[in-house]
DNA sequence: TATGAATGAGGTTTCATTCAT
DNA sequence: AATGAATGAAACCTCATTCAT
């Protein structure tokens, strides 16, 4: 009989419903000034409610942290799905990376919270763990690509696919990081344009990765 | 004679002494889990006392930033005070925001203060200014920089020198953030070398921005 | 079911608990050097749940002096149930007051906070208001005495029945303050009997404002 | 060498000025709302500088308080000493203290002080000693009068001088005190003349006291 | 004497979290 | 499972008072 099934649906939906509630206030407000009142309120519950769902307002901002990582694994995924070779792959990630950050930019800054460990004390070891994975099946999609694009002979093989994953990735990041800055210094100010920033290292890094043999092949990657 | 700057010289003395103990309590907990209190204690200070001298713990937060950005400069300045080729302070200037990372990790860990958006609300308006223009004079140093190569002709003029800067800038930021992370998945576990990946990295971008004759002149930045 | 109705009980219950309290420290200390802090410890309570029920050390003030309020309506509520001729409940009504002011002189004092319009301004406007319909039952209760007083003709119907409520107010009242002053130049120092003295003028104006009639009809209270 | 005396009438001097402050201080916000910060720039001097001449807020509120005293003594004193026979003396005394009532009512209302004994306790001693010697001399005015009164038999022998004046000064002081309140009950609203009820429980009072010879010489008081 | 600075105390407020029902 | 109430911690703020010069 399904009624424990049915139970466990109720309660997976009334998880959602947290988070939909507190993906709200997060996005306004940022984790340190949302509240729990907001949420509940939002989500129409009583503030300990939330507490029989998640362990604290940290678990809870990372439960919707990983909606923004199971956005962004589609993304890639999706991205991944064209048949294209393997270089043009490589860079359509990039891309996608960066409609990501243009579409989900609210999910995009919540990723600041693994960048600062500090942080990482107010969190669970379970909430922690859960986002472990789901995160290392990103970085997974990354790494096989450039470990196909060795074996297929289009990256040098003296890389590290790891290493080249994280170099694109750290750029890509470091760059939207500033794109995202409020008070910037460039984007009206300066009259810098930091998306044809981006799209310039990214090309010089894929140029530089990519064997002679692929350059000769693909030499739309070459500036 | 003289009082007035004697007074001020110790007004300037206990601003320090506050820095000092919030540094230490900073440093070790993070702005959200540092108290006042106990910053006041280890001051040797009644909190009301910080109080007077600070609006706020994030004001707080961001003076003590300030000595990381000020001890940024210097190494910076440092750093191009040494009369080699420009291309070679450029370089340096990489190496030297590598050092300042691994010689003064907490204020580096500051630094995310500015990355996130969401936490300028919580602070005065006029430690913002001061570190916006903190923040100017280091900008300057590197654009400073990138100008006087394409000046020299060793950085492709065709490269607006603020977006270069920018590049390089994030670039290494963007790996040092991973470097800091405590749940590494690379370090140990995943045994890739993240310095590398940051050297190499600079030396990709280096060579991508400069000028065939100055490929031709300084052949060591050459891969 | 009654929950709702318990629920409710119980807050009314840890309203008076809190009361119970801060009637302890207030007494002791009055209203300026009574803390927070110390009426919270008295009643196992966090501070902040002190908060929960009132507004401001104030308000919980005017709280505890309801409590006064409400038993002086009281006393004077029995007061005037004897039965006895109205002209006698007038007597008993003073003589009421001061058997208040000697069994309850902790409210007594509260009711200073009402003499001082300065310290008006601290308090919460509804809390005010409870307590000028609180006063308001009790003024009520003197000048509807009076003013069976004028229409039974033992009282001077030419004599403004609250006029006359206000005279034997203030002069009781006025009296009952020198004698609760504790650096007292009178009681031991001066061996003036001040409870003679209070007698005496409730008795020369109750004799000044009855009617020739009264006075032959109730000799006792002539003098 | 008048060094001495001069330094003595400039320390004078600025007590005086500092008094000028606090009064005003004082009487737009009473004692409790008062601070010692807004005194002190208000009479253009460090806050500290008011500790050098005053132990504290509360010994300043009574040197405020003592200028009262002072006006009110020299009021009764002009009063006393137009020449008019005893009895009328009495009467215009009471008339005397209802004029300082009017045109000093923020005195008047310092007076609260005294009639609070918690309020006490925050004194120095040798302040409440001053206060004392003050009041004792305007208790003394009064009282003298009633003994002369009695020895020039207008005034019953029977009562205690001292009663007698404790009696008059009290029902005095309660009506003024009724009247003072701002959220009136009577004044506006019920439409009752205070200024008629003091002076009718005047009158009662006066020819409740006087003897029956008096009574016959001056029948302008007998009602 | 005068004072700027320091300070401790305590009121107020906000909040994440827990408890009892 | 849901929640209202409680709570401790801590930020924030004001102020009388003291201290060192």
């Amino acid at each position: 009989m399904g009624i424990i099934e049915r139970k466990e649906r109720e309660k997976e939906h009334r998880r959602e419903e947290i988070i939909n509630a507190a993906e709200k206030v997060f996005f306004e407000k940022g984790l340190q000034l949302a509240t729990m009142d907001e949420i509940a309120e939002k989500a129409e519950l009583g503030k300990s409610t939330l507490y029989l769902y998640y362990k604290s307002k940290e678990d809870l901002y990372l439960a919707v942290l990983m909606r923004g990582s199971q956005i962004l694994y589609e993304v890639f995924e999706k991205a991944l799905s064209s048949g294209e070779p393997t270089m043009k792959l490589v860079a359509n990630l990039g891309e996608a990376y960066y409609d990501f950050f243009k579409e989900h930019r609210n999910y995009f800054r919540m990723f600041h919270f693994f960048e600062n460990p500090q942080l990482h004390k107010q969190v669970s070891e379970e909430m922690m763990q859960l986002c472990s994975t789901s995160n290392g099946r990103i970085w997974n999609l990354i790494v096989e690509l450039i470990q196909r694009g060795v074996r297929e002979g289009v990256i040098q093989k003296n890389l590290d696919p790891m290493q080249v994953a994280v170099m694109l990735w750290s750029n890509s990041n470091g760059l939207m990081r500033q794109m995202d800055r409020e008070d910037t210094y460039w984007k009206d100010k300066m009259g810098i344009d930091l998306e044809a920033t981006l799209r310039l290292t990214n090309s010089l890094l894929l140029e530089a990765i990519m064997t002679d043999e692929a350059k000769a092949k693909y030499p739309e990657f070459v500036i």
